[in-house]
DNA sequence: ACAAACTTTCAAAAAGTTTTGAAAGTTTAG
DNA sequence: CTAAACTTTCAAAACTTTTTGAAAGTTTGT
């Protein structure tokens, strides 16, 4: 197989994937190819190898960066930015976690808190308040077991965790 | 507040946090109404109470019985079909999880798992192949936690998980 | 067999999301 | 200061996904 050939193939891949988790294609596709890249790409290397526009590229490339996976390059005596993708993959997957517990799972969570605490009288509304409460407890064990995971340190996972998870 | 007030709110949480993970809003609103009810719904009440068309209710009913979270409920005497959702919320996060590994994560891995192992030549085949490995290892790890935590029983992830977790 | 009561299908419409590209803005070098 | 080299913005266009609703299909009771 030609190297371009197996790298498009990684790059179309992550791009479906990201898709099915919310993740819009160019940007999913964007951070592969900066994973794939060795050197840091500019604005212009990305729109010519995923042929899509510069506002595109600029959008993308400034969400990953919010998200912490992608990092601006400077390079001497060259005015472009660059950029490039952080590339231990675990870092990279505690990143996406972390950001994703504080955007998604926290505004939820203290929603749910809410309704279980909320002054309902009706009929049914203990079931009700009951319900939220469990989900709240369950978003809860969640939140904080994600938060270990995003404090622990580098090899944490693959180390304790799965020893941890295999032996039982 | 009013009990349905506080049921809407749900509901529409519920719908807008699916989106973010990839679930169509109103499959995500018929689970969380069916989840707030206690009774079984039919297509009828479904519709009316969400106001959304009959063939979206059946579209997103089914696709909810293929993930395993929602069930038919036949009443006697009764022509219509009912459905309800499973009401343990940590069953259904694990049948959630059980589902996606398997549509999404499987594939995903043996991709790469054949891009790792191909037969590349050129300058920087072997990085890329590293690369490839590396996500790989990764994901199969991941791969290997979720499996355990969908096979081990009900109470394991708030109980000998949780406590892992918390003590380190 | 018939008709009523229901479920399913699917092409077209609507809604939602992403992408484009040209214009505006910014930074740097001279 | 000015021009060139870049980055950012955003309204409109393209694309994707979801929804509708009417027609077709199925099941059940008589």
């Amino acid at each position: 197989m030609e190297l371009k050939e197996a790298q498009e193939k990684f790059i179309a891949a992550w791009g479906a994937f990201g898709t099915q988790w919310g993740i819009n294609r160019t940007m999913a596709q964007i951070h592969a190819l900066l994973l794939v890249s060795d050197e840091p790409l500019s604005a212009d290397d990305i729109m010519k190898q995923l042929n899509v526009s510069r506002g595109n590229v600029n959008m993308n490339v400034r969400e990953l960066m919010t998200w912490g996976i992608v990092h601006k390059v400077l390079k001497f005596g060259e005015r472009k930015e660059f950029f490039s993708a952080e590339k231990d993959i675990y870092k990279t997957a505690i990143q996406i976690l972390k950001e994703r517990r504080k955007r998604e799972l926290v505004p939820v969570l203290e929603l749910l808190g809410g309704l279980a605490e909320a002054d309902i009288k009706e009929e049914g509304g203990e079931d009700f308040k009951k319900l939220m409460g469990e989900i709240n407890r369950f978003g809860e064990s969640t939140n904080k077991m994600l938060d270990k995971m995003v404090k622990a340190d580098e090899h944490w996972f693959t180390g304790s965790l799965m020893k941890f998870l295999v032996k039982k």
